[in-house]
DNA sequence: AAACAAACTGACCGTTCGTACTATCATCTA
DNA sequence: TAGATGATAGTACGAACGGTCAGTTTGTTT
């Protein structure tokens, strides 16, 4: 972001920070970002408490910043991949398995770190939910930007409405990821995959266009 | 459950029992199992710590009474209404009805409570999430039951899968729930129930049995 | 080598946490 | 009315919490 690299490697500050951050994701997603302590990041990471606390100031700025670096994490997995598919009806289904995978692949100890966020923070005001409520609507909104497309080229039927069908495939990915974490089994994947591809083909006008729906 | 009644009455520390676990139902919604804190529940009860420890010995202990009492109100407001509907598919679609209001009628301030609690405990054992998870797959066997009564009198297509019919259901309220408290707003809850009828339209043989969906 | 700023430490503050132990209180029985 | 029993109060504990501050280390610049 600013000049903090210094042909290319990081100033040591800088550095320092990254490693709190990344230890911090992981506790904050199984222990939620409130769960998350400057005391025990310290000791875990044998840097003194103050030394941990003077790159954030306080607990709020820890939060935001542990959540900026969730994010970074989760556009890295999931919306890229997306990205990389061909606009459309191609790259709606792209996302939805590179989010899928992203889930599976825990790639937080403490599963989809978002949705934890999300309800943690759904009924507590503040910037860090500020933050999460931005990030969940950038997301929804990702959805039906690529459905709209899929939409215009002819993909997706005409009276498709790109907020339900985003609503729904978000939910069905959501909560397999809760799913699997609870049940610690992976048919919660299968499931969602199955009820995802059901919904796109209902919607698609050529649903050949898309992946057979597993048996 | 035991004798704690004395003709209708509930005895002195039964009392008191209600008071601390009715307000701890309210704090945990909102702040979680684990931000539920035996100090605020004294000082917002006027009643003394120790006194409050008293009735359950531990935290642990609380925090499964307050689970307790959490399951037996969404029985109440959930599970009750959808059982004096006809089985079937009409019983089903009460069901997500029941649970769609409930949520909107924010019986609990935080939301759905369980929701809440099996993402804050879906990374982290203990008899707290033993107890979430047999809830949580107690309620999916539940609509299970009540899908395959309905294929058994020929309202569902033969080939619906029950679990996976299940697990949309369960996916599309959840999700609902948690984003019109993340949103502040109900369209999530029409949005729900579109996608909810669509999907069972699409499965029941008869999808005029059903109520029409919205525009 | 001196100077300087940024990074970091260690000790400490007040508060709250869960838990323990003892004493007091209310209620019912003998 | 005396005693027993269970409910509640009071106090204290060690640990952990977020946060403060003065001082030491480190790396860079001159």
């Amino acid at each position: 972001m600013t000049d903090a690299k210094v042909d290319g490697r990081l100033e040591r500050g800088e550095h320092t920070r990254r490693l709190i951050l990344e230890r911090a994701v992981d506790i904050a997603s199984t222990n939620g970002l409130e769960g998350l302590s400057i005391g025990r990041l310290s000791s875990e990471l044998a840097v003194s408490k103050s030394g941990v606390f003077a790159h954030f100031g306080s607990k709020e700025e820890l939060q935001l910043a542990t959540l900026a670096l969730a994010r970074d994490v989760f556009i890295e997995h999931v919306i890229t991949p997306a990205l990389r598919a061909r606009a459309g009806l191609t790259r709606l289904w792209e996302l939805c398995e590179a989010r899928l995978d992203y889930m599976a692949e825990r790639v937080f100890p403490g599963g989809c770190f978002f949705s934890a966020a999300a309800t943690e923070f759904d009924s507590r005001p503040g910037r860090v939910r500020d933050a999460i409520v931005a990030s969940e609507r950038d997301l929804l909104r990702f959805y039906e930007g690529i459905i709209t497309v899929a939409i215009e080229q002819g993909e997706l039927a005409d009276d498709t409405d790109p907020a339900l069908l985003a609503f729904e495939l978000d939910a069905l990915t959501r909560t397999a990821g809760t799913s699997s974490m609870l049940f610690d089994d992976s048919v919660s994947f299968t499931m969602a995959r199955k009820a995802i591809l059901g919904r796109l083909r209902s919607a698609a006008t050529d649903p050949s266009a898309l992946p057979k729906v597993p048996k």
